[in-house]
DNA sequence: TATAAAGATTCCTGTTACTGGAAGGTCAAG
DNA sequence: CTTGACCTTCCAGTAACAGGAATCTTTATA
């Protein structure tokens, strides 16, 4: 298969196979026109790596994923570990945005948005640190 | 003023301090010993960018921010669209990562995770686009 | 005064996970 | 034989800095 196929197969665009080519995810063979000629094993590969970075994992988490994945022998503890750890982030990461939606959201009420230069989205950017009220 | 100085009054590192300066937020002036000279105007500036970053606008928000700020003319509107645009942008990785979390959570809870191999976020990841339930 | 610590400088590299684009080889169709 | 669709490699750019090396300058202390 080309990388072409693969790439409408799998839903990653050629460059990014390429990309995990490089970083060692997927080693295609050769034919002698020189064009990358990728197997089933491969293809399924890829299309793991599309869902797992559609889900917000890391490469290295994928990295990690894969592994778990092809060792028959693996704890599933582990791979729960490593979802549970990438949950942590995005609530985190969820929290800290909706701290900003809070304050931003009470800011664009505030402004009256005319065409004068009055504004308390600038009061507040300005005011360093001393006033700034909740 | 020296950058230390002013990296404990802004708030920023003196390595983003510098890169300020490399993008032109701000020209301090330089001693003959060759360092940075910082007054107090460009104090202010620093501490209003620290406060922008901080609430998340990207860089080129603050640009547009920080020459809405020193015009004494601006539209509070303008102020205001960039403010809304940044909401927006929040809204939509806010509702992305709410996607995210509520997958990953059902998968989370349907594993196990103990030292079986068994496991049902792999499965998700390996299942090609073919099942994948809600 | 010697020296060492603290703080400053510039410059270069690395980060994340790709994406865009140039220059050029290959293949199938008409 | 040419056109167009694919394929190749390689290099640069992204966002916003952070880390670290090599080298001053200033300040404090013994």
């Amino acid at each position: 298969m080309n990388i072409g196929d693969v790439a409408e197969a799998s839903g990653l665009p050629a460059k990014t196979i390429r990309y995990y080519e490089e970083i060692g995810f997927v080693r295609p063979e050769r034919g002698r026109n020189g064009y990358r000629d990728f197997g089933e094993n491969e293809v399924h590969k890829l299309t793991f790596l599309a869902r797992a970075r559609s889900l917000g994992f890391t490469i290295d988490d994928c990295r990690t994923l894969l592994s778990l994945y092809e060792d028959r022998g693996r704890a599933s503890s582990d791979v729960k570990a490593v979802a549970e750890h990438h949950l942590r982030r995005i609530n985190a990461k969820i929290a800290e945005l909706e701290g900003l939606r809070s304050t931003l959201a009470r800011l664009v009420a505030r402004c009256h948005g005319d065409d004068r230069p009055d504004c308390p989205i600038l009061d507040d950017l300005a005011a360093s640190g001393r006033r700034r009220r909740t």
